[in-house]
DNA sequence: GTGAAAGCGCTAACAG
DNA sequence: CTGTTAGCGCTTTCAC
């Protein structure tokens, strides 16, 4: 029924009387409208698909509610999917979501191919697409991400400012931009102070956990072992922190350690580590308003929109607990915040 | 055309050139069938529901994942809502989804009255509905927890055991289940040693960072502390956490630690911690599946299914790793997994 | 202001 | 086996 409609969109005007009428019986009918219906008139579905590597991993989480936080304010709903960086289940992702008419898609893109078909068709066919944290190589799309490379070089910079000069790095997948971005950040800082970089202080991992234990344990138990090390992301630290255990060592005596990617649990470690904290929940945020924006033609046809935003450096003991062998004892650290209050206790 | 239907659905038989016909349009015209259009017509979108309190916990992004990945091997998809364990936003979500007409929801529910309306009405109508983790109180449904009581005894059964008397516990949510049976199993392990029950060391938190922090805090600068706390979950054990490395306090030696809700992080920790670890994913999954099977009413009329997945207590360094003054040396504790290769390094 | 009617893209039933 | 057609529940246009 017409009236019916004007009445839930007020689309239309609807006297008084016979809006009441129809408030009622929506009511004690258990009535939900049908949005199914709705959106096959319309051809719009108010759902966002949301493509991501993990939920798993803290900082994807923190970004899923980011975006969906956004979208509900503006009446959409998240579908998402987990690909564990696979293209192909990128693929998948793409034709469930594109046949499930979402609305737009946000997408934290997998390491493959240089041409991903299923991506190029949706920006060919006009399907509003914000990429989060990492855009495709080679692409103009709207994107939403964090300066990797200054935040990793002001980290390691930081180091350097304490004297270190062997600074190992643990590396992330070199396939992603994010991987890429935070060891070239790291190779500006050594090349900046005009330290020469040791091709054996730098360890080729994949962002998981696994490979931050393995390189870890071969850099802490090499000859000359680094006196610092920078790890790539959250899920390595982990790994590393195993490692570290395992070796005997002690951090920051024996090892200052920096990491990227701040989780809560890194504050309570012991020491508490030094962190480039993400703002993740604001890239699913920004993300998904963007996204919205582009949806609703808000952004008309302005060209790509691409959103850098910055990383934080906490410092923390795990860095500044103490000096190298001949460092500037003088030479106190920018402390940019967190942890002032926690004891050094090991 | 009925024919195309036929086609991509296998639903009669098509020759085969026609078949081939169709099937070369459809690929390189880039078409995408649509599952509104679909859905509306065949009521039933293949989406499911998914009410949770946050997706930011670990535990319940273990269990979304679980779910998800279920969903994905029989073509359903996955839309996921956060209440915060807010029943206003919990209602919001059923009604959204409900609107959305997702073929079943999973759920965790947010404490609220005893007569939820929404949940009622889904269940009166027929709606297929799994709850995970939680139950709400009074109410015949599908459900898959774990046996939080019986972990929860068997943990603190470990550290009478381990010669403990004072055992304080950072309780969680009361108006919870997990909350209530936790601290249950707690109370049980010391009526079953015969030890009286400390009102002063049972401390009631939220399952939140800052409570586990504020009341960590209290219970290790009371004068008569315990030597030995068990924390209710993840969250308020990061709390506590905190509270201890400001306390001075040293794990294990001034105070035994044990935690309900396992994470990667807490093995990494200084010293490793022995936990209760919960089958996240699994619980996902299993519900998923259960909801599924409702769904397609594989189950026909059958009564509510319960299924309880059991807790595994993981005995780490932070119980074994000292002994309350008057212990008995010569009791071994039973180590049931996890930790075994880390020295003890503070 | 209000009620009737067309049509969104699909599936299922049916006639050819 | 194939092509046509009704109808899922909504929005929107149009005549009243």
């Amino acid at each position: 029924m017409g009236t019916v409609s004007n009445v839930l969109t007020g689309a239309a005007v609807v006297s008084p009387e016979r809006r009441e009428r129809v408030l009622t019986v929506i009511r004690d009918s258990g009535y939900h409208p049908n949005f199914v219906a709705r959106s096959l008139k319309l051809r719009q579905t108010r759902i966002l698909g949301m493509v991501l590597a993990d939920i798993t991993n803290p900082f994807f989480a923190q970004m899923v509610r980011g975006a969906e936080d956004a979208a509900l304010k503006r009446n959409y709903v998240l579908l998402t999917f987990n690909t564990d960086d696979h293209v192909e289940r990128e693929k998948h992702a793409f034709s469930v979501l594109r046949s499930q008419r979402v609305d737009g898609i946000l997408l934290v893109v997998a390491p493959g191919p240089k041409k991903p078909s299923h991506i190029l068709d949706m920006l060919k066919t006009g399907g509003p697409l914000v990429c989060l944290d990492r855009v495709p190589p080679g692409l103009k799309v709207d994107s939403v991400t964090v300066g990797n490379f200054a935040a990793t070089r002001e980290c390691v910079r930081h180091l350097i400012a304490l004297g270190h000069r062997r600074i190992g790095i643990v590396a992330g997948n070199l396939n992603l931009q994010t991987g890429r971005e935070r060891l070239n950040g790291y190779l500006a800082a050594l090349r900046d102070a005009g330290i020469k970089v040791a091709p054996e202080l730098i360890r080729k991992g994949d962002f998981h956990m696994e490979s931050g234990y393995q390189l870890g344990l071969e850099l802490l138990l090499s000859k000359r072992r680094p006196t610092a090390l920078f790890v790539s992301n959250n899920l390595m630290t982990i790994g590393v922190m195993r490692a570290l255990a395992e070796s005997g060592l002690r951090c920051p005596q024996d090892l200052a350690l920096a990491i990227f990617d701040d989780m809560p649990a890194t504050q309570v470690l012991q020491p508490p580590l030094t962190a480039v904290a993400q703002p993740a929940y604001t890239i699913g945020q920004r993300g998904a308003d963007l996204l919205m924006d582009r949806i609703e033609s808000k952004l008309a046809d302005r060209a790509p929109v691409t959103i850098r935003l910055a990383g934080e450096l906490k410092i923390r003991e795990s860095t500044t607990g103490s000096r190298p062998g001949k460092g500037d004892s003088n030479l106190e650290p920018r402390v940019l915040g967190g942890g002032g209050k926690i004891p050094l206790s090991i």
